[in-house]
DNA sequence: CTACAAGTTCAAGTTAACTTGAAGTCAAGC
DNA sequence: GCTTGACTTCAAGTTAACTTGAACTTGTAG
């Protein structure tokens, strides 16, 4: 059964623009065997992997970390359900993470700037040691 | 009393640098006055307006939504605890809805991808409508 | 057979939030 | 008088994750 799929139904399946699935086969996380035209087919189990890697992104992991993810997925054959699970078990801490920063902001807003300490130099939350300036050039995302 | 800060004293008590201090001015986040010799003098209370910037970056705000948080203080003083606080009630609320995400993904995590469903088509959490190709160009942050 | 849609590559543009570099000014110490 | 350091402006570079455009080739419907 020839269930190649092309590059236009797999954007439309997983709501990835065609130039982003370029992209990301460029970058290793996906990829494609051509039709004797040169047109890219994709197997039905990229769409999983697609999916993986925009769920990745919305815990926030850049590309590159995705990258390194999948490559830890078995390069034989497709991979399992629990070969998926294995993966993503290591993000759950990171969620939690994120969470707890974003509790501590939360708290943050009523205490401290709702407080009276009114310093800059004393408040923990608005403090030089554990936030600006770590990332180099470039944005600097919501988390350090 | 001369208690006006230069640059570099501004830059070391806020852990802000220079050239950001310089950026911020640019975009209308924070105002300095001038010394004679053109060099840039803020007041004391800038430090409280940089803090706020940064608290309010890492909550997730954009330079751009901040400096419209900002434009609602009053301008003709020194703004009180009462003005901050006033502002940051508001964050309260987007904070929660970073966390519920936050959390909606966590448990995906283990329900969706660890689960038997294995449909990216039935998948909610790894759905075109709620996720993809929406901000237009640029990068896609970890929330819609 | 001819449109025209769909696919290809490759280079360059986009956005946010800065940083870096070049070229020049100004004040203070030796 | 001269060097050093802090400061200035303005233009261009950086990063991530793509998108857009140009220039072409292929596949398909009529």
């Amino acid at each position: 059964m020839e269930s190649m799929l092309t590059i236009t139904d797999v954007s439309r399946r997983s709501g990835v623009a065609s130039s982003a699935l370029r992209f990301y086969e460029e970058r290793g996380l996906i990829a494609s065997e051509r039709a004797g035209s040169g047109h890219r087919r994709y197997p039905r189990s990229v769409l999983r992997r697609i999916a993986f890697i925009v769920f990745a992104q919305r815990i926030g992991l850049t590309l590159e970390e995705i990258g390194a993810e999948l490559a830890k997925l078995p390069a034989d054959r497709v991979p399992s359900r629990r070969d998926w699970s294995r993966l993503s078990g290591r993000w759950t801490k990171r969620i939690d993470q994120r969470i707890a920063e974003l509790q501590r902001l939360r708290s943050g807003l009523t205490e401290c700037i709702g407080c009276g300490c009114l310093s800059i130099d004393r408040c923990s939350l608005a403090n030089p040691a554990d936030m600006a300036g770590r990332k180099g050039p470039g944005p600097r995302y919501w988390l350090g």
